[in-house]
DNA sequence: AGGTTTCATAGATACAGTCTATCGCCAATG
DNA sequence: CATTGGCGATAGACTGTATCTATGAAACCT
């Protein structure tokens, strides 16, 4: 059984009429004649009594229209639904946020989002590097906001922007005179976050240590670190998007000697059909944070 | 789009696997990518994402499924519904019967009907003649019982027995001390039917007259003529099925010289495709009345 | 590294849908 | 009563498409 067939026979019972109901089909009559009879010998049942004078349907034809209806009005409901779902910058898109990254970078970038991708409807996902990667790889995510790398060749990524570090102070610190400070100088008594934060590493890298004091502190969030760095227990590098938050809470911010940083990068699975969603919703944070580096790594944040 | 592709479409998602689906659909694998890419490139929406170890539906797929699954039900339904009504000897059988005959008929054949046809469910519409073969080509009657032939090529007939008249009379009636009667002897004070009745026209025909009464009576049912004929207002010809209902309103009943009587005919459109139907209730009702004819015109109508 | 699994692709084939042309039937008409 | 027109059914040719087998490409596992 064929959905144009069952179109064919909405139209015959719709005019009593083979001609005109071919003509509204845009076919041929014999088309017609031909189909409909098919279509009775398949369900075995007659559908229409014909005279040269007029065709009318059957009880058996009456029952059944009901039934072919429904199954048409479904598939052109089918038809109307993925006109809709046809757009790939539409619909839902859950988008993975690592935590030292989503409370800086939504606010400065939910907004444009929405402009420039008003269908859109953007669910970010706040967690960890890997919990990330592990919803992105379960079909959980459409994409991710990360500052690592992805390794595999089920995944791909393309970096946004980059982010400096800034060397964050007491501003009773030694350090605080200096208007740049050095990444290994900091190394004596910076504070990083817990666990499974990918800042945590990469800070640790950027000063040229291995490992974190000892196991004294595990801040759960930037924001426990900042408070504590502001209370006077250690040093910290602060991610550039944070500093206006990290000032706010009295903290002395200088730029690096060496420029250390991380890249920000948008991950998605290698074969997920939304390409374009990921590259239009990349393009938008990009060209939000456009030439931001630069100004961070000068000092000038605000 | 085609109802395979659909179910197609549904094997693939249930089983996340186009080989697995495939089987299932009893198709090759490569007919189910093509299909199933051609879906995609149709609707304009990407339905699954494919990898080698997994084939996972889109969020637009999964917006699609609802409607997709009920479009196949619909057809699975209209499927159902049709092998209920292939049998023709099934469903609904709107069977016209003329009012002489219909209430002595009917208790006579009603069982017998439901016993041989089960599955038809006869709903008889008691109407004159004329109203009857009206809705008879309009559609709105399957076949009617008549005691008249019908004209035209648009409708057809078949005669299922033959229904002696009987002469109907008042105990008191000279003509009551007779054992038969003859036709024209009822001439003089015959009371017939009203306008419309085939009994009318076919009793006035059988005692030889053209024109009834000087408008006196119009009786609209039989019912009404029999209490006439016994309370001695006239005389009246009698359908043989009636006679035991005669009998017990107090008439005298004797059978006729000339054998007068009628035909009884069930009468279809010749397009009507449940001709089964048709004979097959025709069969039920002449086995009923085999044999009536003979016994009433001997006058064992009891 | 080799074999296995899985989906995609290519080319051949068979079927089904459609067309035009024509027939047969019926009814209206001169 | 013969003719004409309208309508649905039928025949035969053609075209497109769904399907098959065979094979390719990529990823995964041993």
């Amino acid at each position: 059984m064929n959905l144009r067939d069952l179109r064919y026979l909405l139209a015959v019972a719709e005019h009593g009429h083979f001609g005109r109901a071919a003509e509204a089909c845009g076919v041929s009559q014999p088309t017609l004649s031909v189909q409909i009879r098919r279509l009775e010998d398949q369900l075995g049942v007659a559908l229409f009594e014909r005279s040269s004078k007029s065709v009318s349907p059957t009880p058996a034809c009456d029952r059944l229209l009901g039934h072919v209806r429904a199954a048409v009005a479904e598939t052109d409901a089918i038809l109307a639904a993925a006109r809709d779902l046809r757009d790939p910058l539409a619909g839902r898109f859950r988008l993975g946020i690592i935590p030292t990254l989503a409370p800086y970078l939504l606010p400065l970038v939910f907004a444009p989002l929405h402009e420039a991708l008003p269908a859109l409807e953007i669910e970010p996902w706040e967690d960890q590097t890997g919990a990330l990667l592990e919803r992105l790889r379960a079909h959980e995510l459409d994409a991710a906001l990360l500052a690592t790398e992805v390794e595999g060749p089920d995944l791909a990524s393309m970096v946004l922007f980059s982010e400096p570090f800034l060397a964050g102070l007491p501003p009773e610190h030694p350090l605080a005179t200096r208007p740049v400070v050095a990444e290994e100088d900091l190394a004596g008594d910076i504070l990083v976050l817990a666990d499974g934060h990918c800042l945590r590493d990469q800070a640790l890298a950027a000063c040229g240590r291995s490992g974190a004091l000892g196991g004294s502190l595990r801040a759960a969030s930037l924001s426990t670190l900042l408070n504590m760095v502001a209370a006077g227990y250690g040093t910290t590098l602060i991610p550039g998007l944070a500093a206006g938050v990290a000032e706010d809470s009295g903290i002395v911010l200088r730029p690096l000697a060496a420029r250390a940083g991380r890249q920000v990068r948008i991950a998605w699975r290698s074969r997920f059909p939304r390409r374009a969603a990921v590259e239009a919703v990349g393009a938008v944070i990009a060209s939000r944070l456009r030439g931001f580096s630069e100004a961070a790594a000068r000092g000038s944040w605000s």
